[in-house]
DNA sequence: CATGGGATTGACT
DNA sequence: GTCAATCCCATGC
């Protein structure tokens, strides 16, 4: 069973947090969440900031959906609408610990190391091959899947930090990783230690 | 219609 | 640590 629509229909920084431990399925690959972002329309950072495009329509549409677009003209980069109709906020995966399909991923990407195949939005989307194609797609019917969490990650301790790679309102601390996690995207500052237990408010 | 700026990655010094 | 590749689309003339 994937999560239902209600899920996604909550304030976007509660379904970045309980988005953790869920696991991502696509194309005989999954993993499970390890690192998100919360954006917002209120805030500078976000795509739906400039307000309704035919880029942000997707942002502002119904939740459960999956938002992809192209990063620096390479990547495709997923996220997970949220909200209720009419409100722009997404949370983008960034990073995955593999779980099923790890052969499949080995194949649509060249990498030394198992760790490589999806600590990074572009590399998890690649991974699980992931396309533009699927932009505005839902999560709950398929074709990528969002499930629940599962043994083991029942109520996961996350850390929360800055947003990585942007360059507005970089100082808001929207960044959710499963603490201690070898296959988050990047490693926090030394002696970093914001970790929040379960979920803030 | 031309331009500019990225929610990144991998290769290289 | 630095740096270029490369495409979508919002914006402005």
């Amino acid at each position: 069973m994937s999560l239902p629509p209600a899920f996604y229909d909550r304030p976007v920084l509660e379904v970045a947090q309980d988005l953790v431990g869920c696991v991502v399925e696509h194309a005989g690959a999954a993993g499970v969440i390890v690192e998100t972002e919360a954006y917002h329309q209120s805030e500078p950072a976000c795509h739906a900031y400039v307000g309704l495009t035919p880029r942000t329509s997707v942002l502002y549409g119904p939740p459960g959906v999956a938002y992809l677009y192209r990063s620096y003209g390479i990547h495709a980069l997923l996220n997970a609408v949220c909200e209720p109709e009419g409100v722009g906020a997404a949370v983008l995966i960034r990073a995955l610990e593999p779980l099923e399909g790890v052969g499949l991923m080995r194949e649509r990407r060249e990498v030394r190391r198992d760790v490589e195949l999806c600590n990074g939005p572009g590399k998890l989307t690649q991974a699980l091959g992931i396309e533009l194609d699927l932009n505005a797609s839902s999560l709950v019917e398929g074709p990528i899947l969002v499930h629940p969490r599962e043994t083991g990650w029942e109520d996961p301790a996350l850390v929360a930090g800055p947003r990585i790679g942007i360059t507005k309102a970089a100082d808001l601390p929207w960044r959710f990783c499963a603490a201690g996690s070898r296959d988050v995207s990047r490693p926090w500052p030394p002696g970093f230690r914001a970790t929040l237990g379960p979920r803030v408010a």
